[in-house]
Formats: C-alpha cells, structure tokens, sequence
DNA sequence: GTGAAAGCGCTAACAA
DNA sequence: TTGTTAGCGCTTTCAC
C-alpha cells in the first residue's frame, strides 16, 4: 500500500528524458521545449509524483522553510504577529517551524540549535529576554535571525518594532494631562529590554516633561498574567494610585477586572491604559484605552524582511519601525 | 565567516575513526568502545559540529518533524491546542511546521500536501471543514494524521475529541432547567461537522427530551467572530429568544457586548452558555457560563498518540474521547 | 567494536 | 535544449 516510491527518476524514465530535465521543469528553468515540459508534466500527473523536500534541500542547501521562536502561542500579541509571519512565509512559499520558548533563556537556545541543525534558511525570533548566552547563539548563527515585535539592546539584529518610547511616553502624557499625578508603571519582567529600556524610560520621559518626580514604588514588576493583575489591583487601589500605564493587555484585563470586582469604576476612580491592543482589549467591560500596533503587520514586514535578506537583496532599513496610535476608549476620561 | 562546514566527515577524520563510528555515537548505538565514543565527543565538542538533519532524513526517512494543520493561531481555542502539540513534540524531540488554513478546503489540501512532499512523520489536523477533495488527500496521505478538536463523521482518521453531542445537551438541559422556552443554537458554518452533525444534535436531543419542540428558526449560522455575535445581539432580543447555545467563545463574548451595550442585561433579560472556556470566557464581564474542555491536553493527547503511530506501536484507542465538564459563571442563571 | 561502501532523491555544473 | 555525473551529509547493511 505504501507508496510514496516514485522518484524524479521514475518520471525521468517514464517520459523519456533525463532527471535533469525533469528537474528543470519541476523548477520552472526556461531552458526547456514547450513539447519536453508537456510530456514531463504529463508523466508527473499520471504518476502522481511529487518531489522530495528533503533531498532537494540536501542537494541545493535551501530548505524553504525557516524558524518562528515564539514565547506562548496562546498570547493574543505574539499569536497575531505569527499570523503575519505565516501569511506572507506562505506567499513566498515558505514553511515555518513554530517553536514555544516560554521566554526562557535556556529553551531559546535549544530552539536556536535545533532549527539551524534542521537547515532552516532563515529565523524570526520574538521574545525578549535575550541573555549573553543566547547572544552568542545569534552571533553564531549561519542563518539569517529578524526580530519582530522584540527588542534587545546589545545585539542589534534586523528587526521590526514600533516606538515603544514614544508610545508609552503619549500614554503617559495623556494621563499626567487628565489630572493623574500618581500613575503606576506595570509591566511584565523588566529583565526584559522592551520593558526595562524602551517602556519604562518613555514613562519617566513623560513625567520629567509634566515636571513630576519619578518614585520607584509606582514601577510594578510582576508576572505578564491576567491573574496577576486581578490580585495586583487591590493594593494599587489601597496606595492611592489613580492610574496605570500597562505593557500587556491580558495583565491589564486583569487589573481592570481586579478593580471592578472590588467596586473601583474605571475610569472615573481609576484610569488604564494598556499597550498592545489585542482582541481582548476590545473584549472587556469596559473596553481599553490602548496604544494600537500594526500586529499582523510587524509580523508580516518581518517576514518580507527576512525574505529579502535570505535572497541577499539589497535592504536599506534593517530596522524597520511601523507606526503606531493611541486610541482611548473606555478605561480612559 | 560563514562556516556551517564541519561534517561528520571532518569528526571522523579528526578523531581517526570512521564515519559510520561517528554516526553511531550521534545515534546513541551501543556498539562503540567507550573510550571511542569519548574521543569523538570531545572532537565535536572542539569541531563546535551539528549533524545536518536534512541529510539525515533522507538517509533515514524519518525527519522528526510533524504538521500542523490549523486554521488560525489567532483563535483561542486552537491556540491552545497548538500550545499542546508543542510541548508534547518537544519531549519526544519532534519540531512542528504550523500552517494556517482558514478553514479553507483548498488551502487544506494545499498544505497538507507541501507538508507531506517535506516528508513530515505526521500530522495533525484541526479544521471541522472537511470537503471530498481533502478526504481524497487525507486517504491518500502516506503519513499518519491525526485530528484534534476536530471532526470528520466520514472518515475516520485517529482523532481526540470530547464528546460535543452530550455537552451541547447538558447546557441545552440546563437553561430548560432555569425555565427558557425559546433557546437559540448559535454557531459557526453548519457545513462543519462538528456544529451539524454534534452541537447541533446535542440542542435537538435536549429539546426532545424535554419535550420542546424544535424550531429552526432559531438555529443561527454566522461566521464565528466577535462582530458577528455582536451585531446579532439585538435581532436575538427582538425575537424574543430568552437565551442561546453558543459554539464558539468569541462569538459569545460578541453576543453578550451586543446585549449589554443595548441594556439587555445578561444573564436577567438573556442566558447565555458557550463552549470552549477559552481565556476570554474568563475575561469578559459577566463571565461566561460554558463547557469546560482540557484544551491543552486534547493538543498534547493528539500529538501523543501521533507518536505512538509513528512508531507503530500498538494504540488500542484510535479516538479518544476526554472529559468535559459545565462551568456556570455569571452568564446564566 | 569498527570500517567500507552503497545509497537516500535531488540539484547543478559541465558537456554535448 | 538536453544529458552525464558528481556530489549534498548522513544512515545502514555487510564485512571483518
């Protein structure tokens, strides 16, 4: 029953022709008689073959299909970018190998290693706990790595962002324009450079412009989770803070449900605004003021990028930065 | 500068011993000198050598990489069973290629086929739209595929499911219970399976044994998004129907915003049960009462017992059924 | 316990 | 325009 036996060989006999010719065809080279090509496509059908991925990229040294290290599939930021990725890997007939690294260092660089021992041609990486370690996987690398949606100071691979500075700075400014002079900075990990570097500082940005003195003990560092924002709500609440600029929408989502459930309105006694502007910003009750980033986008320039550089085409940006807005809707006055 | 050179050839030349010794220390095989094997160890180690896996996969036909076939990363639900199958690849040392599919027949069978000419050992499949075409393609497939959260009432392929038909008829049972007479059954494509031939059969059994009598009029097929469920919530009031089976989350939470931005207040005026408890089932206000699925595990059981079949071992349950359960949260009464 | 050698199925010079 | 022939880097008999 098993078949799956037919070679560029048996097509070659078939058609009588020699494999190379058959290769031709297969890979759309000019040089060959309509008449040939006809007899030769003919016999694929009819022999139901299809080539082998593996021994072509043996022999070319191109596998056509490159890596995704990706955190957690199941985060509506980093899931949206490889949708992005996909689409456009699709149309230039690419595959992608999606690998889970929880942002942990470690896994990172197995992921790294098993993806360029699997030949991949090139690697989209997000996450952004880059450690010295896995630095020096990426300087090591043989294969072209872009960054999407992440950011690492000290290595300065091809990537696609937005400002996160800027962004996080306009967010500030609004709330410090609404009244708020005790606004919460609240992030996920701030051994993260997107947060510690790029976040943060455009939050004590905006202050130092409004003239307002930066305290330490409104920087929360916690767990990216809805759960930990839910329990985080309380004592923000309880330490008189009034607002909150946060870096991930599920973590926000949280806070939010965390101070309705304990009857503080938002936004009338506490206003939020949130970073990535994922489904489920629009989703919750009431619905989060954001800053809105181009997801699919980043992901989809990202995998353009890659492309090129996999063909060694020229690429004047290699760090691409997308627009981004801010929209406020209701966890906002 | 770029390397990526050093080949089993060079480690056997190094440490002055054969290729075949070298491949058999990479393979773990018992039959090497221990003071052999350590010798080639270190010369690795020193060479910094990667064995190549695309050769190896077509010396061996095996690549150790498995498809998955699912129809949006982006959705919840099957981003959850993605997260599954990866952590159960990962321990058995297998990458998955990730392809979306849109539900799209035609992209399906595309895929599957690129997957199958890059010599995957498996693949799993989610997707509930399943044409002739593609059942053509999946009998004709030359590696095992397995289906998750996923079905086919005619082919029947190894697969890890809950049981859909009773879970259906105990959130219909209950909001008989709670005295609603006119129940809508909301769902994505009736051209799915899983709607038609399971959910949907689930609502008709309960009706039945309840003695209501069924009226299709209140089966509503709509495209399974947030703006669908939204913009049908006010035509639902209209018609008096008092409460609603929905099959997919984001579609309930589309209702249930619908509803309550137009002062329907759920669940008082509207009962509401959804089906997958994915995160926003959790998220949005009120919560959302719903069949509760081990989505992770239905990912990881699949891709368990994919390797189980590639390594034809023997299964002695080709279609798993796992347990559900029924979470009432603030959407019913 | 180890080596020699024949492929795996294809691409890519190089000839013709 | 087409064919011949080396490989690509590894696994896997089959000898020894």
């Amino acid at each position: 029953m098993e078949k799956q036996n037919v070679t560029i060989y048996d097509v070659a006999r078939e058609s009588g022709v020699s494999m190379a010719t058959v290769s031709r065809v297969l890979n759309g080279n000019s040089n060959v008689r309509q008449a040939t090509k006809d007899k030769v496509l003919a016999v694929i059908n009819e022999l139901d073959y299809r080539p082998n991925a593996v021994a072509r990229g043996l022999a070319s040294k191109k596998t056509t299909t490159v890596g995704v290290i990706i955190p957690d599939v199941t985060d509506g930021y980093f899931s949206s970018l490889a949708r992005g990725i996909d689409d456009i890997a699709t149309m230039y007939k690419y595959n992608i190998i999606l690998a889970n690294s929880d942002d942990n260092p470690e896994k990172e660089a197995t992921v790294l290693n098993t993806l360029q021992s699997k030949q991949v041609d090139g690697i989209i990486f997000m996450g952004n706990e880059i450690n010295n370690k896995l630095r020096a996987e990426f300087k090591r690398s043989s294969c072209p790595i872009v960054m999407a949606g992440s950011v690492d100071t000290s290595y300065t691979s091809p990537s696609v962002n937005i400002n996160y500075v800027d962004a996080v700075k306009d967010e500030t400014n609004r709330l410090i324009e609404h009244g708020n002079n005790k606004i919460a900075f609240i992030s996920g990990s701030l051994r993260q450079a997107i947060n510690k570097d790029y976040r943060l500082k455009g939050y004590k940005e905006s202050l130092k412009d409004n003239g307002v003195d930066f305290d330490d003990k409104l920087v929360f560092e916690t767990e990216g989770t809805y759960d930990a924002g839910y329990n985080l709500a309380e004592s923000l609440w309880k330490q008189k803070i009034t607002a909150a600029v946060v870096t991930n929408d599920e973590l926000a989502a949280g806070i939010l449900n965390g101070m309705t459930d304990r009857n503080i309105s938002v936004p009338e006694d506490f206003e939020l605004f949130t970073s990535n502007n994922t489904k489920i910003a629009k989703m919750v009750r009431p619905q989060l003021s954001s800053i809105t980033q181009p997801l699919y986008d980043i992901g989809a320039v990202a995998m353009r990028l890659l492309t090129k550089i996999m063909n060694k085409e020229k690429v004047d940006d290699r760090n691409v930065i997308l627009g981004y807005g801010i929209v406020e809707r209701k966890s906002t006055r």
